[in-house]
DNA sequence: TTTCTAAAATTGGTCTGACCAGCTGGCCAA
DNA sequence: TTGGCCAGCTGGTCAGACCAATTTTAGAAA
């Protein structure tokens, strides 16, 4: 066996520990950086093999890590995707932070705290755009009224804007993963009394028009006090369905 | 080609999409459980074929996504051992929530939210055991005016145990988790002024003891008011050092 | 030409068996 | 007893093969 790969390779930078943890750092940093975009296509493992110079069991050590935290997605026969930036970390947040959850009470309480605080920095920190984009969810939740499905995406959309008004990536990141949480169990509630869903919704848009109200005149407090009221009695209205 | 595939298969129990993935769960769930504890190691990847009855490819990429999350931690040569409680999610979690930050500030922010809210709480909810616990660090902090890497280790627990007096496993995590970048922080400042660093004790003690006081009192209100002084002096405090 | 279909090529998922480089522990010689 | 060595573990990597799902292609049918 001639073993022996003396390759015209002068003096090779350093490597790290472990070769596929230099293939995550490298992806990794590909996707943070922009060059792969979301819905971007890998090439195939076999071409990352040769482009790499590595074999295919690291490149596909590599790529677990990054699948697991949701960062790609592998679909057979068809390749590997960069994941759309919503789900990115969700699995892990969710298994960090939800994993073995006893009760729904700490993540509705969570939730609350940061959805109060983030309209409260809204109120101070909120940009035209950032107004201009709660507002077209409020026209959205407006405008539909009568499809649940439909409402609800502007709702999410409504406290989404919200938290990312709030100008707090860290923040807004939070509220990403418990709504994820949060929005299958409003979908359950509702499921369970689809003809109070009517009646939440108009009550629900009238609580966003004042939440965002208060963030448009930029009173922090007023605009915290609105997002705790909606909390509070969304979430009581939606606890008396199981009852 | 009639390849007709009428095998003996009444009814299938449902498998997982991935053979990996189905691993993946079981030993999450293991280490979730209580099952395996942290230091505790893990048969060899050979040994868990045989158990799982799959390939070690399979083994391998389940365990990835767990030492990359930092449930797992793998030593060549001697075996994959379960990683420190502490130690578990903070990589994705740090990868999700302050991988690209630009500033310090949503960091910070964050960590005033969260940390007043769990005096609020814990100032509500402490049992008796929860109070000693808080008790015990303010002693060791009184006990180490001079020491600051002790000092700093009993007062990282001071604050540990109050978000562990809140009784919200979620907002445990997340103090959990943001500490450790806070506390890197504060280490740096205090390396940079040593001299500062005693004086600065002696006020962060008396500041954590009214704060134990209001939630000793049962009293939210004090107790938020408490910790909101507190971290605002004490982060006011290791900004200015480095001007 | 257009449309539909079936084979071929491609892709991620899995298995096997092999080798490497650290680490462990026990055996043996000094 | 002490020191050093070596065999046998472990995780990390590689190569080649097969599977099933999917896409692409090419040919047949309209």
């Amino acid at each position: 066996m001639s073993e022996n790969v003396l390759q015209d390779d002068p003096f090779r930078q350093i490597e790290r520990a472990t070769v596929s943890d230099a293939i995550v750092d490298q992806l990794r940093a590909l996707i943070a950086g922009g060059t792969l975009k979301p819905g971007d296509r890998l090439p195939s493992e076999r071409d990352l093999c040769k482009r790499f110079g590595v074999g295919r069991t690291s490149v596909r050590e590599a790529l677990k890590p990054l699948i697991a935290m949701g960062l790609l997605e592998g679909r057979v026969g068809s390749g590997t995707f960069v994941a759309a930036e919503s789900g990115q970390f969700q699995k892990p947040l969710q298994w960090g932070l939800l994993g073995d959850l006893q009760s729904q009470d700490d993540l509705v309480e969570t939730r609350h705290m940061l959805e109060t605080n983030a309209a409260f920095w809204a109120a101070l920190r909120a940009e035209p755009e950032n107004l201009a984009a709660i507002e077209a969810t409020l026209q959205g939740m407006a405008a539909n009224l009568t499809n649940p499905d439909e409402f609800q995406e502007f709702d999410a959309n409504f406290h989404f804007e919200i938290a990312r008004a709030a100008q707090n990536k860290m923040l807004y990141r939070l509220i990403n993963v418990i709504r994820g949480q949060i929005q299958t169990w409003i979908g359950e509630r509702l499921t369970l009394a689809p003809d109070q869903a009517q009646s939440f919704a108009h009550t629900s848009l009238a609580q966003h028009r004042q939440i965002f109200a208060a963030i448009q005149a930029g009173d922090s407090d007023a605009a915290r006090a609105a997002m705790d009221h909606h909390i509070q009695t969304a979430t009581a209205d939606l606890r008396r369905i199981t009852k």
